[in-house]
DNA sequence: TAGATTGTTAATCGATTAACAATC
DNA sequence: TAGATTGTTAATCGATTAACAATC
């Protein structure tokens, strides 16, 4: 009995941990169970969508008239999303952004530890940031191998993007999440996901434009 | 003789920011013009998507054998991405993630001018982060009234998001740039653009163990 | 039972890719 | 001229939506 495999586009993995918070939230409110309609509601899917979604991520059925229950659902999207299991990290790149990355406090229960932090400015070397220390670059190899972490977060320059992340996958780095505004190459095998304010901040821009621009007709 | 109203989808807007910095890093090599074989090597995209794409935002035909002019190109994108128009913004929530955004140099690049920005906590209101004092949140219609701002960031806990992303629209927000990790309900003519950690770690934890699995086998 | 909600199968929609004539 | 690259039109692919029988 070979599990069928179900490929995730990356809008439905996006859509997991909102469906999550939203369903901790429902639950926290007394709710025990929810339906397609209530959650179409919600956050403005539609109903058919969140069904495959749901289908997708849940061994157990939904039941007609009842829906599904929260704390099933909460268990397979922890469960789904990783949030069980352990993954370490390190960052590369102590700046503004590396700083706030590092004081996030959510990471931990999303499964995601960060190790270490690392930067190449000797005068930031030794310092402390979020709880870690930073180590120098020189350290970044072995640090990844004795932690065995597999995820490489990179918040340095864009000018020196590519080349830190060559650096990381050197050490061992599987996943690189990507904050430097830049495509980042990579050999076949390694997976990048970018975050990428500008990306963000142009689809903003031109939607709301669009919106204003009708509205004045 | 009307404009032939062109549609851009997500992905695609996602994209132009990522081009310009591509072809801004060529042209500081001294490279006058790029074809989309050339793109496509550098970025990973097919050519035919990138034809398009600059099909789309340039006003002038590329030349067969020698490509496009990357002057016209990044001028083209500048402004089709409004680097050149001025948009007004203010910041809401002033925690780590506030204060890296505050210190972003780039959004003055990009058109983005934050204007000012709030926090609720009365123990913060008059510090300055980011070049910016930190204002009361009962200065914020005043504050956008005043300044004509149109775009209000929320860097906010998750918990608070939709009653901050009301008083911002309340005090004339027409798009919301979201990063906190929840859905926000907004009336027709506001646009939301959500940057969710919780999301791109999704993405990023999924295909690297479907990468790692398929290495194993 | 009646009705709300489920899961499945088919239809639609939109984005990407392929094919190819046009042209510098 | 030959060949690389363009822009356009058609085909494919994948995701979302619609329709509807099944069921608690």
């Amino acid at each position: 009995m070979k599990n069928q495999e179900i490929v995730f586009s990356k809008n439905q993995l996006q859509r997991y941990p909102i469906y999550l918070k939203l369903f901790r939230q429902l639950y926290e409110k007394g709710q025990i169970s929810v339906s397609s309609p209530q959650i179409a509601k919600e956050l403005g899917y539609s109903q058919e969508q969140i069904r495959k979604d749901l289908q997708a991520i849940s061994g157990t059925p939904g039941r007609p008239k009842r829906g599904r229950s929260l704390e099933r659902l909460i268990d397979d999207l922890e469960v789904f999303l990783g949030y069980r299991t352990e993954t370490k990290a390190v960052l590369i790149g102590t700046g503004h952004l590396g700083g706030a990355l590092l004081n996030y406090p959510n990471f931990e229960s999303m499964g995601l530890h960060i190790v270490a932090a690392f930067d190449n400015d000797p005068a930031k070397i030794g310092e402390r940031l979020g709880g870690k220390s930073i180590l120098p670059m020189e350290e970044l190899k072995g640090t990844m191998e004795k932690e065995g972490a597999l995820v490489a977060i990179l918040s340095v320059p864009g000018h020196v993007a590519q080349e830190v992340a060559e650096s990381a996958i050197e050490a061992g780095a599987k996943g690189l999440w990507n904050f430097a505004p830049v495509h980042i190459a990579v050999p076949e095998g390694i997976t990048v996901e970018n975050v990428n304010l500008a990306s963000s901040l142009a689809v903003l821009n031109h939607r709301m434009l669009s919106a204003l621009s009708k509205e004045e007709q």
